[in-house]
DNA sequence: CTGTTAGCGCTTTCAG
DNA sequence: CTGAAAGCGCTAACAG
């Protein structure tokens, strides 16, 4: 009967001199062994290191191996909203890039909260990553400053941090939001409305004053514009009552600024019984998976994201490999998908 | 004018070293400073370090840290399909507890791919993260035991894996089904689809035979199951064909195994004209944010899944600070949502 | 072909 | 109060 295990300290993990020492060699041989410089050693040897590594199953610490090398292989991504399907795609694109060139993604969720941000930001850093994706929250002075010090290689996706001078991969805000005006206009709305979360964001900006421009060329046109936080149902229900009271005879529509505020939209005006397609106009930027399924459809602006984020880390290999090409801002164009919810009304 | 900047390597990050010399002091003292020691530390040599480290923009390399204490507080999380909004959820927990746990949160995508489960699994304790949260793909003989012997403490969230004894976090799924398929009936179904895909899943093969038990208990009704792939949705449409067909004059409604799946049938009941909660009924497990927008509404069974994230990173917790309670196996209750889909047809 | 040695950046005795 | 020195696990000269 074995009684082998005491209660002692849960076996610390074999290292690298006790695999030697079991293949009764020395590191350096395990060494080579490990990194494929297995050309310089006699058949014999390594078998008894293939053995002693067996038996110990051993593996290398990273940690180590990346001090003395200085580098990871690494990649952070750190995103703003995990719960955004647009993040979601943006990560997926980013990952499929890495797997191809042999890098490893840790995702970071800063949950919208700038602290999170710091601290992962931080910590990637620390952690010596190659490089980092960003999809940023915001970022003031202090974040900026030391960031910007660290040589860190990074690019930004969507949105643009003022100040930081840094590659970034985005929409093309102003020619999507034309399209979109545009259509509206086309399809014979007389009155849109413009929804969109707090206008923190460089992006969001772009996109209202776009849309505003646009609807310039058709004075006789009414634009109107408000801003809701996500989780305020009442006071969008306000606005689109009152957005309804103020055009009663003119057809409609609601442009949403992200896919985010599109849900809430729909939900809300399914609560207070106002119909896409039929009563109103509703477009929103950001395809959603479920956006046939609403109703009558609902018309989006999708965005190439996994595209977006597939380039993005293209972007910033180019940059850990020391590329000094001047900033790049690589704009994505849109795809319109209608349905439904922009017919004629 | 500044031609500082040569095209030197661009300024290798400093060192605890560096930031010694420049405060005229040893590394010692730096570290100290770093570790909270401060109580060690004159003022004067405090001051010295703070100076030197604002200059040099000193940020410690985890790594040499790490190398040094054994000790991450890095806690990894794998998630088989981070597309799927219930993977998204658990997350959300699991990043709050370790949040509020001063655990940093690294989180890895498989894809639904065993090769990359693999992979970050390896990955992840070569980085000697302190513990691991991992939902599954499957886990074969090979992974298992290394996983097994490196006593990396782990929990599984959602999926047990067959010869892998660890602390399993889920759904309480026969009773989930059994309510949920007992709500079917209650409204007056008589021929009831159990969708699923492959059930390769031990979660999904305890939902299929806790329905098909439950059916048991009225024989005249009449109990299908079928298998899908999540993209063969020309499959899918004759099986919904095929269903329709078999029992014309009955009462029919369908059951999804997962969210995923949900959608998928909801696109295509749309596309051959089903319309649920007429036509048919439909019940799928995993709530949706646009369950209450499709149609008349998708009657989901909710589950738990944020708390359940963070109910799992309490779990590990206790095992990476050695508790040897034997093996939890933690099952939340669902929650059913009754909407449109499932009114008596 | 193989092993010895000197660090990578950090913490931690152990002497001042 | 402060610092020199040893060593965490690994790789890369540099000798055999």
């Amino acid at each position: 009967m074995s009684r082998a295990k005491t209660t002692q300290t849960p076996a610390p993990r074999a290292t690298i001199r006790d695999v030697a020492s079991a293949a009764k060699t020395g590191k350096t041989s395990v060494s080579r062994y490990l990194n494929g410089e297995q050309h310089l050693l006699s058949d014999a040897l390594k078998e008894r290191i293939e053995r002693a590594i067996a038996l110990l199953d051993y593996q290398p610490s990273q940690m180590a191996r990346s001090l003395k090398s200085g580098e990871t292989r690494l990649i952070g991504l750190i995103i703003a909203d995990i719960t955004n399907p647009y993040s979601v795609e943006v990560m997926r694109g980013v990952e499929a890039a890495c797997r191809q060139q042999g890098l490893t993604l840790l995702v970071c969720n800063t949950n919208n909260e700038f602290n999170q941000e710091k601290h992962y930001l931080q910590l990637l850093s620390s952690y010596r990553v190659d490089g980092i994706v960003v999809n940023a929250v915001g970022m003031r002075e202090d974040a900026i400053s030391s960031l910007q010090q660290s040589q860190l290689p990074m690019v930004l996706i969507d949105r643009k941090v003022a100040n930081f001078s840094c590659d970034v991969i985005g929409l093309n805000n102003a020619e999507a939001t034309t399209e979109v005006t545009q259509h509206l206009l086309d399809q014979g709305f007389e009155a849109i409305l413009f929804l969109s979360e707090p206008v923190t964001i460089n992006t969001r900006l772009v996109r209202l004053h776009t849309f505003l421009k646009q609807m310039q060329k058709e004075p006789q046109k009414f634009a109107e514009q408000g801003e809701v936080e996500l989780n305020d149902s009442a006071g969008l229900e306000k606005l689109l009552l009152n957005f309804t009271e103020r055009y009663p005879d003119k057809r409609r529509a609601v442009i949403s600024v992200n896919g985010a505020l599109t849900l809430v939209i729909a939900r809300t005006m399914r609560k207070i019984g106002i119909v896409w397609g039929k009563d109103m106009g509703l477009l929103g930027f950001d395809d959603l998976e479920w956006a046939e399924l609403a109703g009558v459809g609902i018309t989006t602006l999708k965005q190439p994201t996994y595209d977006m984020g597939y380039a993005a880390l293209g972007q910033l290999v180019k940059r850990i490999q020391g590329s000094d090409e001047p900033i790049q801002e690589h704009a994505f164009s849109g795809e319109l998908i209608v349905r439904g919810s922009t017919q004629p009304i």
